[in-house]
Order: C-alpha cells, then sequence, then structure tokens
DNA sequence: GCCCGTTTTCAGCCTCTTTTCAGAAATCCA
DNA sequence: TGGATTTCTGAAAAGAGGCTGAAAACGGGC
C-alpha cells in the first residue's frame, strides 16, 4: 500500500513521508511535475498527494493528465494560497480533496484517509498496534511469531478499532458501518463478536486487548501487565 | 463559542451536537433552512454545519443568501453524495469545506477545526486547568503522570465545568445538558456526581478542585493551598 | 444434500454505573 | 444563637450494559 508524494519542497516532502508512513504506508517521494507523472501513471498508489506548484509541470495539468489515461488514484492536492478559483479549478482537474496550507497532522490525515476510503479501498496494509499487527486486506492478525485470521465481520471490526487505537469505537458505530444501516443486528451482535476477537488475541498472547467503555464503545489498549 | 447546526434528520443532528460539544463548543440546533437561515444571519456563531438537502430553502441557497449579506462564519457542508458538481458548486456559493456522508467523528472534527482555525480562532483539543488536562473525546483526566477514566455521565459533567473554568455551572443546567430536558432527576443526583469527580480529583492529587457556590452552582478552581 | 465455517440468537450471569436515601456538615439569615 | 436551607457523602439498591457458552440458523463449496 504506497501513497505517491509529488512535493518540491524537500522538508515539506520528508515531513509529509513520514505522516504518511505512520499511517502505515509505504511513502515515495517524487520533487518536480515530470518524474510525478511518469510515477503517478504507473497506477500502483492508493493515494497521491499533490502540490499545485512544481517545477516542470504544474499540478493541474498533471492532474488532468492523468486522468485522461484513465488512472483513477485518489488525488489530495495542496496549495499555498485558498482562492475559491484555485480550489473549483483543482476539483474539475479531477481532485478528490483540496488542502490548504498550513494544515494540521490530523487533518492531513483524516483527508488521506477519506479520500482513500472514499474509493472504496480498505486503508493501509499493514497496521501495527503495540506487540500486535493487522493486515486489513488479508485480515491476518500477528504477534510475535503466531499468526491467525479473521472472518469477514471480525475483520471489519478490527479495522475500525485499528483506524485510532486508544479512541472508543460505538457500538452504534460498528452496527451502521459493519452491518449496514439498515440492518436490523442488534447491540448483541457486536458484543457477540467482540468475544469472539479477544479469544483470538488470547490466543495469539498479545499484550493489546479491547477494553469496553460502558455507554461509549471499544477501544484497542495495552494490557496495563 | 457556538456552534450553529443545520440539519433536518433529528438522529444525525443530535449527533453532531454531542461531537460539537465534545469540542468544547455550545451547539444550536435547527431542523430547517429558513429558521437555520434567520439564524445564521444572526453573525454570532463560531462555524457553521450546514445539511445540503433541507426541507424550506437548501443549503446552497441558504449559503448564498448569508455570504451576501456579508456573513463571514466559516461554514462546513455535509452531503449525501460526492459529485463533483455538487462539491464544485458548494464551494462556489462560499463553503470552506465539504464532507461527504458518512463520515468519521474524528474526520469531521479535525474538519471543523481546520476552518475555524483557517478564519484565526484557535481551539485546542485537549483541554488544560492548572495541573490538570482533559480530553472530552476520550473522557480521559491526567494530572502529571496520573491518570483515570470518567464514566459518560462524569465525563460529560467535566466537560461543562471545563469549558469556563472559574465561572460557576448551576445544578439546572448540568441537569438539562446532562440528564436531559424531560428528566426526572433531582439536584441530589448532581451532587452525587460531583461527589464523585471530587474523589476522582483527589486520586489525581490535582491542585484543582470542584467550589460549590451556594445556590448558584459548581466551577473549577485551583487550590489555594 | 452434506459439510464446513460463519453468523445470529438466546439466556443467564456478572460488573459497573446510576440512583436513592439518610444523616452529617456547612452556610445563611433573622 | 438557632432554625431553615442547602450541600456533602457513604452505603445500599436498582438499573443498565456488557460478557460468553451453547445452540441454532445460514450459506457457500463440493
Amino acid at each position: 500500500m504506497r501513497v505517491l508524494i509529488i512535493e518540491d519542497e524537500p522538508r515539506l516532502a520528508g515531513t509529509l513521508a513520514d505522516i504518511v508512513e505512520d499511517m502505515g504506508y509505504t511513502a515515495a517521494i517524487r520533487h518536480d511535475g515530470n518524474q510525478g507523472l511518469d510515477e503517478a501513471l504507473s497506477g500502483v498508489y492508493e493515494a497521491i498527494v499533490l502540490d499545485v506548484m512544481l517545477p516542470g509541470l504544474n499540478g493541474f495539468d498533471l492532474l488532468k493528465t492523468i486522468r485522461a489515461e484513465h488512472v483513477e488514484t485518489p488525488v489530495l492536492m495542496l496549495t499555498a494560497r485558498s482562492e475559491l478559483a484555485d480550489r473549483v479549478r483543482g476539483l474539475e482537474s479531477g481532485a478528490d480533496y483540496y488542502l490548504t496550507k498550513p494544515f494540521e497532522t490530523l487533518e492531513f490525515q483524516a483527508c488521506l484517509r477519506a479520500i482513500i476510503r472514499r474509493k472504496g479501498a480498505i486503508i493501509p496494509e499493514i497496521r501495527q498496534f503495540d506487540d500486535l499487527s493487522f493486515s486489513p486486506t488479508e485480515g491476518r492478525l500477528t504477534c510475535r511469531d503466531r499468526s491467525l485470521l479473521l472472518s469477514a465481520k471480525e475483520k471489519e471490526i478490527m479495522s475500525l478499532l485499528f483506524l485510532n487505537p486508544h479512541s472508543p469505537v460505538s457500538k452504534e458505530t460498528l452496527l451502521t458501518k459493519v452491518w449496514g444501516y439498515d440492518s436490523d443486528a442488534v447491540d448483541n451482535n457486536v458484543e457477540a463478536y467482540i468475544s469472539f476477537l479477544r479469544k483470538k488475541l488470547l490466543l495469539l498472547g498479545s499484550r493489546v486487548q479491547i477494553t469496553a467503555r460502558r455507554r461509549i464503545g471499544y477501544s484497542l489498549e495495552v494490557s496495563e501487565l
């Protein structure tokens, strides 16, 4: 799961790469428009972070070109200006989102996650939390040398919990995101699955556990012991 | 610090209000376009969360009207569709951001913070008062190296107290905001919870304490010693 | 149709939260 | 000072939410 960053300013490019890697992706960096275009056309990226001002070929034209070539990779555009005209132009060139510098790390992450999710992909490849790692595509949980596969529903629940460890996910969220908006599943369905997942965590011997916060939700936490 | 939510679906409106309040704002809700417009024109809000589909007056037109009246409150638009045309139209109407349903709490908060910050205001997501810090989303109180989690009701009460330390919050306010408008909870319920919270502050060893002002309410104060 | 793993359902138990109550303490005011 | 009022808090009861084992129902592959 790779993200392409096309940004000529080295410091910003580095920072972005760090953030993206924190999210569980591998980052590739290109510093000019033409190199960026070549790379983007490869179509192997999960998302592209694209600065508007670039040497060689500007962001708008780069974007139009790859869209013309039917590369549908989600694109997050970055610009120093927040002019309406620019933002509209960005969207019309085929950007999925438009972020004005400066921005917060959290905001950037949220937007990146949002555009990737919007195109239907499941978020990063391998996510790590303490001694536990999780591959959402495969649905594999690994702790040290032990590893096991999750069922479809278990996998989706784990994905949501892994998205932001420590921050609780409510049963309501789980029900609508995993079972669907108009399903008639009830709270106990979630509880049953949480129970399944806990058994598997125990089996793996991980220090990570799923903690219930009454009336609030479930979150991943590292065991105190 | 108020945020106006213009959203006709009551459930979503309620959820958004909760989130916004967790961030330390006061939420006002309007369920239809015309009422929303009146409220928005007052210009007293820090930000407006605006659904596109509304009875009475749609979001685009509402937004254009208030911008024509030179109300520059940041606006976060919500829509069920992610059509390019819609997004362009939203931006052209004067929206600061465009969020497609469904979205994550975190994503929503990040965007809201972003648009407010962009217009110059600042909001910390962790609130600090003397040696005590409080994270409303997580419901965690921290003092130096010690930290603990609050229950649902404790959390809500603490949120309200933290909103304006030193300024007292009445039992009546607490009852309506925490227990709800039509609950039959009595003053002693509040008193009991204040007592719980005091115990927890003691446990943390914080200098912050909850002071009662007879017939007026409770406020956070720093201990004299 | 049968087998398998997955998913749902149910019931009983357990735990934490919330409410209730009663007496003690503090505060106010005449 | 003394009585009325308000607030505090420990303990217990009531309630809601959460857990889990077992069994039933489902559904895809052979």
